[in-house]
DNA sequence: CTGTGAAGTGACAAATCTGTTATCCGGCTT
DNA sequence: AAGCCGGATAACAGATTTGTCACTTCACAG
């Protein structure tokens, strides 16, 4: 049975929503502040975690950043006041799963609730994450890169590339290599692509991330 | 250990390899003949195979594909005279993993081989294929979708609505519930993309694979 | 210090992707 | 039969992505 977690200040709406989603069947978990709801987040897993964006003790922001940093599989649906819905983007580029309005229609929230955690149970049984050593997680869904709490946008060849350089991290990939297995050109000499590309990805990175390696090709820091 | 499969017709050729692969450590599985290799293919798990394009029985591009259609996850490394380069795009269109021409430098070849099993290696323990039911996958990699054999490329969007329709065939989908789920819209009515990419869908499949539930939306066929 | 070749960078053009709009089609209602 | 409405489709424009090229910067050898 899939396991909700409740993140809301106010008594009557944290009821409400226990009630309406253990009615629906599922198994819920309230918390009435920031500190509460993310020790129980990071304690225990669960399927979908319902946050307010405007909480007494800490931002919902900061509960997300911290929470998704350490959980960069974690399904959060934000909830929040209209007043508020101009942090939607930003929070759902955070990697917040949904983002839904208060007030709300009970059935919207609802049929919300229900769509995110059919969604994970299907995708979760393929992770959709590749785990690659300290802070750093390729989502392959989204196609971007999680490096210590910041999430990376990435196009579809800095990711093959960052996937490539990320795999054999610590070793050196020759410029054939790369063009190989990221580009898929067997033979040709004669293009910078793959110099191009590192500069995209140092733009995008902590620029000292990827080391140059003189005459041979390029290499990721270990760590 | 990890398992080579061995598909050329040549003595020579083919006991060079075998040689040098098991020297360099693998487990060896030689083949002469393109049945003899599609047998040895499927019934057990390689984590390479290596095969000859140009086969006495069978074109190689035909064992390519029963081989994929039966495995998508399956890695091939074709091998080909320079003759046949023009090949080159069809075949690893078609799902191979790499393309050596012939003659090689073993080094080279030797390179190649072990690029690619790396590859799986690391990969594999997060599966990138989806099996979702009949012979339809998805290949979170290469961002397409492998259906009874055929592979076919999806752009980020279409890709992502096609994986919607996947995890819920032969249920209807809203069109809200899809603006919501694949494009993250919430509220907005007034657009027709959900239409547009259906569309775009259906041109890329057997036309009749999305069905229209009129007034309602959209649902792909449970088989 | 200087010359040479390797690597980094900015600008650009082509290709692709995305979403909108306008128009067309086909079935239903009246 | 005519009108209407939901859906299909073609064309378009803006945005993004991609790879190339020319030029700059940098590291090392002499």
């Amino acid at each position: 049975m899939a396991h909700i977690l409740v993140v809301e200040d106010e008594p009557t709406l944290r009821i409400l929503m226990t009630r309406m989603f253990r009615d629906a069947g599922y198994q819920v978990t309230a918390a009435a502040t920031g500190a509460a709801g993310l020790q129980a987040a990071l304690g225990a897993q669960h399927d979908l975690v319902v946050l307010d964006l405007m909480l007494p003790d800490l931002s919902g922001e900061e509960v997300l950043r911290v929470l998704l940093a350490a959980r960069p599989d974690a399904r959060v649906l934000i909830l929040s006041s209209v007043a508020e819905v101009g942090r939607r983007v930003a929070v759902l580029d955070r990697g917040a799963a949904d983002f839904v309005a208060k007030p709300f229609v009970n059935g919207d929230l609802m049929a919300r609730v229900r769509l995110r955690i059919r969604d994970q149970g299907s995708f979760a049984t393929n992770p959709t994450h590749t785990e690659v050593g300290d802070g750093a997680h390729l989502d392959l869904h989204r196609r971007d890169l999680v490096i210590n709490g910041q999430r990376v946008q990435l196009s579809h060849r800095e990711f093959t590339l960052m996937a490539h350089l990320l795999h054999r991290r610590g070793e050196v990939c020759t410029r054939q290599e790369l063009l190989a297995d990221v580009w898929g050109i067997a033979f040709d000499p004669g293009t910078n692509v793959v110099d191009v590309y590192v500069g995209r990805l140092r733009a995008k990175l902590a620029s000292d991330t990827i080391e140059t390696v003189r005459n041979v090709g390029y290499r990721l820091l270990a760590s």
